[in-house]
DNA sequence: ACCTGAACACCGTTCAAGT
DNA sequence: ACCTGAACACCGTTCAAGT
């Protein structure tokens, strides 16, 4: 005898990013999950295949609304001001979200982790602005690079790093120009394909 | 009636670092430590309060000898060279124990957080570095960048980031080379204190 | 078809009892 | 003093039974 559906995938992945959001990793629990969306946990498994495959859904969340963010941060026409807001614009993502933020730099299993693809959906804007600014050759380089200082000073910030004292924004800002300009410099240097920076 | 001991905490800690080494954070049970440290595991807590505090030892041997090896890497008397050779070497720890290394950048509870001091340790030689190379006015944001930029890196290689082709080595090359041109170039434009590129 | 209570495995933790 | 088996709470997962 056919029921209707009582809850469904989508529902199950907003009730996990707000039990994330509110507990963290370790709070997201399928139990939880479940009386957030209304049912009770063996009733998830209609949908997920179990936890790992909700954590991993739950992130392709957060990378979904991080890509949608960059890609409206970086419209200024100027790849230096685009890359500084992009920078921002994690930061602020970071802010309002740690837990869910935190999810994204997380070394997840495998069977948790959001498909390749999803993430190259974030990198685009990146990759065009890093292009800009250091030419083609190097643009790939270049946005491992501003990622890779984003991801790691963020999470630090979150984890509570950064107790030498003076300000974590100051070196927020420290960073940020420092690679800018690196990066543009790396562009001016070379011949090939590398515009001014005003593209 | 005493008892001699049948285990030590220190026993605990080596026993921790290969469970950890082997299994990962997640393999890390009381029950698995203890059967490697040769007890039950109602018995480890006679040495820790619990398992949050075991991962906290742990982390701070994994903190302690990323101290040891960075204080040693840092030694050839030029600044630039010490923080490639600084950064080479948290790579090389990151490829021989991933999941070690790896609980270094985790947001970790409050309860299983190193103490500060023991990072503060491991941070020495890289802002006697950045002070050289940027002056002192800049040294604490210039470490914190390459901080940030190294352990988001090594965590996002770990992780199987890095997804989008071209060879993730010269992708580290190309950061630590920009990263230490940029920071030099900044002591050098201040007249506060930088000396030199030789110190 | 979908949902649920009951049951099981696993792990952290406590504690009374052993030596 | 230290160690242990037994017990409990919690969580992920399975499944037979309900509708």
């Amino acid at each position: 005898m056919p029921t209707p559906a009582r809850t469904s995938t989508q529902a199950i992945i907003t009730a996990g990013r707000m039990i994330l959001a509110r507990e963290g990793l370790d709070g997201l629990t399928m139990e939880k999950v479940a009386a957030a969306a209304g049912v009770r946990a063996p009733s998830l498994y209609k949908r997920v295949s179990g936890r790992p495959e909700l954590v991993r859904l739950v992130a392709g969340d957060v990378v979904a609304e991080v890509a949608a963010d960059l890609a409206s941060a970086a419209s200024s026409g100027d790849p230096a001001s685009d890359l500084r807001a992009m920078a921002y614009t994690l930061r602020s993502l970071a802010a309002r979200d740690p837990h869910g933020f935190g999810l994204l730099f997380q070394p997840l299993p495998a069977h948790s982790a959001p498909d390749p693809a999803t993430y190259a959906a974030a990198v685009g804007p990146l990759l065009r602005v890093t292009g800009e600014l250091a030419g083609p050759d190097h643009a790939l380089a270049a946005a491992r690079t501003v990622t890779a200082w984003a991801s790691g000073f963020l999470r630090m910030e979150l984890a509570g790093g950064f107790q030498l004292g003076e300000d974590v924004a100051d070196a927020f800002a420290y960073g940020i120009t420092l690679l800018t300009e690196a990066i543009a410099r790396e562009g001016g240097k070379s011949a090939s394909g590398a515009g001014p920076i005003r593209a």
